[in-house]
DNA sequence: CGAATTCATCCTACTAGTAGGTAGATAACA
DNA sequence: TGTTATCTACCTACTAGTAGGATGAATTCG
């Protein structure tokens, strides 16, 4: 059994992650889930507060997932591709179809200050983490890096957003797999 | 001395780069060229269609402009540096921070069809420029590729993609060039 | 115990403002 | 002259947000 506020944020977050801030209102999510707009104000007293708490329980959830990851499996190689696999599985199944800040990111210029900066919070704490895997992959002499982790980090993240984009581009799950997949086999030191 | 029609676009195009296809109104467009709302319904009696028109002519141009790098220079290497550099300034000095097709890609699903169809056809047409460059490239011992240049391709495509929105979220034009140029390296067969 | 009170939740009904779009008059132009 | 472009004035639907009341479940008080 979930609260109301967490029933308003997940189809919040559907909707965001379909079209962003500006493609949803409070009566799309009144009549998804069956209650007044005015109740959702009660919970919610603005739009910028909602998708700044969404925001925040996202991260929180990510940071998790990231945690979680490094508990359970000890090699980089495979911690990175548990988070590719991640996404892989949610675009396939379209449970989550885009990474909300990546969606967010895209109006940053739009989104009230408070949304945007922890949008880019995000976005700093998945490059570091990104950083620090591929730091230790190299360690173990897992991964060939040509540039510092922090580099390959971004690059990493870039192609995976820019995946996300493209596999919706073309309306192809599949698409976002084999850019990815693409990626991580360039960072495994095949043949040396 | 540009036409009215075309100062609507422009207009437009600027707003839709800025926040995506929800993120801006006729009254916009008003706001910004001294013209009444009823006037821009006379040039595009519908917003679908002011953006169909937006988005043909943006396939236009940029079909023009590859057209145009194929015509100047002759190797492929250089050819990519041309599109990477023309993006590199586009997103540094503000002109067009963001390809507007990109930008749309990211609300697919909220978009009217004739809208969404023609993004889709710019994807298709500029993976498949990509890769004919890429091809041509890796023929003549330019690049080295790990797969076909279409899946190449795909994944230049993301990069670019997503490297566009990390500017954006870190709110760092040096940070595209910075992701580019990493992968553009990994291109070219650097000692290897 | 039971009554009074507080509180959270949800409601109906409303606001001011904005969305995309239309009708019809007027002006400029070929 | 008719055609193109622009205007004023308006429409309906929707936007985020507010005011104030009904319900019911805790909590406090006599």
């Amino acid at each position: 059994m979930t609260s109301t506020a967490d029933k308003i944020l997940d189809v919040a977050q559907t909707l965001i992650v379909a079209g962003g801030y500006n493609a949803f209102s409070y009566a799309d999510i009144s009549d998804a889930i069956g209650i007044r707009k005015a109740s959702i104000h009660h919970h919610f007293p603005t739009k910028a507060e909602l998708v700044t708490t969404l925001v925040d329980r996202y991260r929180q959830q990510t940071e998790a997932g990231m945690t979680s990851i490094q508990q359970q499996v000890s090699s980089p190689a495979e911690q990175l591709r548990f988070y590719l696999n991640f996404w892989q599985t949610c675009i396939r199944d379209a449970s989550l179809p885009f990474c909300v800040c990546a969606m967010l990111a895209g109006e940053m210029q739009m989104l009230p200050e408070d949304v945007a900066s922890r949008v880019r919070a995000h976005f700093h704490s998945l490059a570091k983490w990104l950083a620090s895997v591929l730091q230790a992959g190299a360690e173990q002499r897992l991964f060939r890096l040509d540039k510092r982790p922090e580099d390959e980090a971004q690059v990493l993240m870039a192609t995976v957003h820019g995946a996300m984009l493209s596999a919706r581009a073309f309306n192809d799950p599949d698409l976002f797999a084999a850019i990815v997949d693409t990626q991580m086999a360039r960072l495994l030191m095949q043949g040396r």
